[in-house]
RNA sequence: GGGGCGGUGGCGGAACGGUAGACGCUACGGACUUAAAAUCCGUUGGAGUGAAUUCUCCGUGUGGGUUCGAAUCCCACCCGCCCCA
């Protein structure tokens, strides 16, 4: 009787001997080529389950995978370990967000361990631990120093009840907060800012270098950045010494001016509206600044604008105009005013619409009648009622109206981006806090970096005070100090960082994570990154990467690393979601949703190498896939087969020549193809090509027992699944391999000859049909083919009274014959 | 409104412009068993036809096009998800 396959029995010990001997951890002094491996480091949020597991089970892949071909590889792990649950954990469990943390981390640790994922655990870092966040309070000071971290008075969102500034981010649909759903407010504070917009066209432009990063995260990065070149030009006002800044991508459309829009927080609006119409203008004002920006912007609201009272005049011919005031005019975009050209934009032709505003047409379409439109027309066309630039087509009126705009100082070209400068400012304990202290004399010092960490306080009611400001401002000791400067009595700083902040450069701290005089050694960032290949969800295609490669810039600005981009290579993998038996419907697998399989039970149930595989296998890794409990089921049993097929007993054998070829044949086949498609991240066929050699050892193995090339075929097997199910392989190496480690062992190599076919099935096509097939040599000629097709009964047959026009020939596959 | 991705059997999914449905699941039939589980073997896109491991037709969201040949390329449209509006 051969041991039977519990993989409970075999996975602990080899979890362990990975371990002990340290099988994954990166030496920095390595002469193999280096591999820098990544899965987004997790908030450690306790609540791991197989949907989580995709990501490491594909990380811990290529890590195996590239190990066994010779990089020395660093697959490193860490948590982004600050943030708002450890918070609401300690309001409504009453646990310490420290020891909440801790605890998940831990909890998180034992469950990767279980899953045979392998990390190099000597350079973990955790962002909310003073060695860490000491260096992402450094930043900041570099920031700072170089003029990209500033302050200023804005109005940010406000959950009135985690009573907490949001980012535009965390705002949903309908302006509700991300995290409680309450209705989003606005409220006016100090808030520190990073200065991304320096960088937005080099963060643009630098996306034609990420040619291995997915398109759609390309184009996403390039919609959020929303580069727009125009004119930004000035228009007087009636009675006013003061000008209007308009911008415009739409230049050559200026003609066709009939009003002008302020943005409701436009600083002019005030002094612009005549007393008649003030009580209506504030009323207006103070409601729009509670809208949500994204009901602003809304081609399907209906415009709302109110008069102010006061007339601007078109530079270009004189034409005086009303001013409005509306909320679809933001003061974050452009200058905060726009000229209203009905005709030809979509939303200033509805407002015109409604006000009864006239639609005079500057750009003629194509086929244009001459008389009213029904709706804006925003192609290119001809122009026309322009004055002197009637009759050019649009597109060079565009150019011709600018460069007289600048050649009479009415205005510039200018390009605006979409992106904003990143607000960083959180009124929150759990986060790294701002080093800034405020001095009466000095005003705002930055804290020396001899000075840092500014150590986060544990003695702390973390309750949110609800006053705008971080539970820090009560605490005594935090936050009164000596200005660095003077020595005076200062005040800290009390806002903390955005969590982005700290998840921003922690790839670089992986390099050299125990340096306790600077965030790493150049030389070290230099010898490991960029990051070679990167995995992580979608939902991070923007901020955390757009984030991060603006750090990297900086970083190379400040001569800290060579590199212009940090991830060479970046995979976004689908959610695996499963059916909810609450809503019915198949939904991301979530803890709050109720339908999540936790990693415990499936590995008490099938053992870790069953749910890699299966997780491997269920489709293609860049989709969403349903977890089915049938379709683990069907893994266990393939693992089960591999199992039965090297431990139970056959009698030697000896297979017949053409036997041992063909199955020598499709091992090799299965070499190239498991690593063809480990290569293009076509994990699913991977897992089915070695299904498909187990199944031929099998049947092998019951017709010819246990033959050298069967022999070669099951080591073959094991050395292809060591990177999926790491254990089972390790054990059966035992049993067949060469008595070294496997995942030392070199990834197999296939021989072409070997693997090619002797004969192959050539189709024969009629007019484009199959109509007959046959099995030839592949050494066969086109003469020789087309020859055979044609002398082919069921082919005569159809040939017959029919005129032959043309055969093609295409080596390997087919002969197709046109008749007629 | 603009852009991106996707739509293939009962299901998850395969398929360099060249045999559509690999591999797995489910279901059904059979073997083994006192019985069941497990395992093994066979069938499993649809319609028709047949003595047969036969033959024919249809079939990759819809409608066109390019081609000897289209799931694959092009155009238009429908549906779903995502990003920007």
């Amino acid at each position: 009787m051969s041991k039977q396959y519990v993989p409970q029995e075999i996975e602990p010990r080899w979890q362990e001997y990975w371990e002990r001997e340290r099988l994954y951890y990166a030496s920095d002094e390595d002469e193999r080529p280096k591999f820098y491996t990544l899965v987004m480091f997790p908030y450690p949020s306790g609540d791991l389950h197989m949907g989580h597991m995709r990501n490491y089970t594909i990380g811990d892949l290529i890590a195996r995978y590239k190990t066994m071909r010779g990089y020395n590889v660093m697959n490193p792990m860490g948590w982004d370990a600050f943030g708002l649950p450890a918070e609401n954990a300690a309001l409504q469990a009453d646990i310490h967000p420290k020891l909440w943390t801790e605890q998940n981390i831990a909890d998180m640790k034992r469950q990767l361990y279980k899953m045979g994922i392998c990390y190099d655990w000597a350079r973990e870092v955790t962002s909310c631990l003073p060695d860490y966040y000491h260096w992402t309070q450094w930043i900041f000071l570099q920031l700072y120093k170089r003029g990209l971290a500033y302050k200023k008075m804005s109005p940010a969102n406000w959950c009135p009840s985690c009573k907490t500034v949001l980012a535009n981010e965390q705002v949903l649909d309908g302006g509700r907060c991300e995290r409680c759903g309450a209705i989003v407010t606005k409220k006016d504070l100090e808030q520190w800012f990073f200065k991304i917009t320096d960088y937005a066209e080099e963060l643009l432009e630098d996306l034609a270098l990420l040619d291995h990063w997915p398109e759609r995260v390309r184009v996403m990065q390039e919609n959020w950045i929303g580069r727009s070149p125009g004119i930004e030009f000035r228009l007087g006002i009636d009675g006013h010494a003061e000008e209007i800044g308009a911008f415009t991508t739409r230049i050559d459309t200026v003609y066709g001016m009939t009003f002008v829009v302020l943005a409701p927080e436009h600083p002019l609006v005030h002094k612009l509206t005549t007393p008649e119409h003030k009580a209506e203008v504030d009323a207006y004002v103070e409601k729009a600044r509670q809208a949500s920006e994204i009901d602003r912007l809304s081609a399907e609201i209906e415009k709302e604008g109110i008069l102010i009272g006061s007339y601007a005049t078109n530079p270009m011919n004189g034409e005086r105009m009303p001013i409005y005031v509306a909320d679809y005019v933001l003061m974050t975009y452009g200058t905060g005013a726009i000229m209203g050209v009905p005709a030809h934009d979509v939303r200033d032709f509805a407002f015109a619409k409604r006000y009864g505003l006239s639609i005079p047409v500057v750009i003629a379409p194509p086929d244009w009648d001459g008389k009213d439109l029904k709706e804006a027309y925003l192609d290119e066309g001809t122009m026309v009622n322009s004055g002197a630039f009637d009759g050019l087509p649009s597109s060079e009126g565009m150019e011709r109206i600018a460069d007289y705009m600048e050649e009479h100082g009415i205005g510039e070209r200018k390009v605006y981006y979409r992106l904003r400068d990143w607000l960083i400012s959180r009124q929150r304990y759990w986060g790294a806090p701002i080093p800034i202290v405020y001095c009466d004399k000095c005003g705002m010092v930055p804290v020396p970096e001899e000075d840092l960490p500014v150590i986060l306080p544990m003695d702390v009611d973390f309750h949110p005070a609800g006053t705008g400001e971080s539970p820090l401002a009560t605490v005594p000791a935090f936050v009164h100090t000596a200005c660095p400067r003077c020595g005076s009595a200062g005040r800290r700083e009390t806002d903390t960082m955005d969590t982005f902040v700290c998840s921003s450069w922690y790839y670089f701290r992986y390099t050299d994570p125990h340096n306790d005089e600077a965030p790493w050694r150049k030389e070290k960032a230099d010898a490991w990154l960029p990051v070679d290949q990167y995995t992580g969800g979608v939902e991070h295609a923007i901020l955390h990467l757009m984030y991060s490669r603006f750090f990297t810039k900086v970083f190379r600005d400040m001569g800290l690393t060579s590199i212009d981009e940090p991830f060479a290579r970046l995979f976004t993998q689908g959610m695996i979601t499963k059916l909810n038996p609450k809503s019915k419907k198949v939904e991301k697998m979530s803890k709050s949703k109720g339908n999540v399989v936790p990693i415990d039970d499936m590995v008490n149930t099938y053992g870790a190498d069953t749910a890699r595989t299966f997780i491997l296998f269920v489709g293609p890794p860049e989709l969403d896939a349903e977890w089915s409990d049938q379709g683990v089921e069907g893994s266990f049993r393939f693992l089960r087969r591999v199992w039965r097929l090297v431990m139970e007993d056959a009698p030697p054998g000896e297979a017949p020549e053409e036997a041992e070829r063909q199955l020598r044949r499709k091992t090799h086949q299965t070499i190239k193809k498991v690593t063809e498609d480990i290569e293009r991240f076509h994990f699913n066929t991977a897992v089915s090509a070695c299904m498909e050699l187990c199944n031929a050892l099998v049947a092998d193995k019951d017709a010819h027992g246990v033959s050298p090339a069967l022999e070669e075929g099951l080591r073959t097997l094991l050395l292809l699944l060591a990177p999926i199910a790491p254990h089972i392989a390790e054990e059966l190496w035992t049993e067949v391999g060469d008595g070294e480690n496997i995942h030392r062992h070199p990834w197999p190599e296939w021989d072409e000859e070997l693997a090619a076919e002797e004969v192959f099935t050539l189709i024969i096509q009629v007019n484009g049909k199959v109509r007959d097939k046959v099995e030839v040599p592949v050494t066969i000629s086109e003469e020789e083919a087309k020859e055979l097709a044609l002398s082919r009964e069921r082919i005569q047959q159809r040939l017959e009274g029919k005129r032959l026009t043309k055969t093609i020939y295409v080596p390997g596959r087919l002969v197709s014959i046109v008749i007629e």
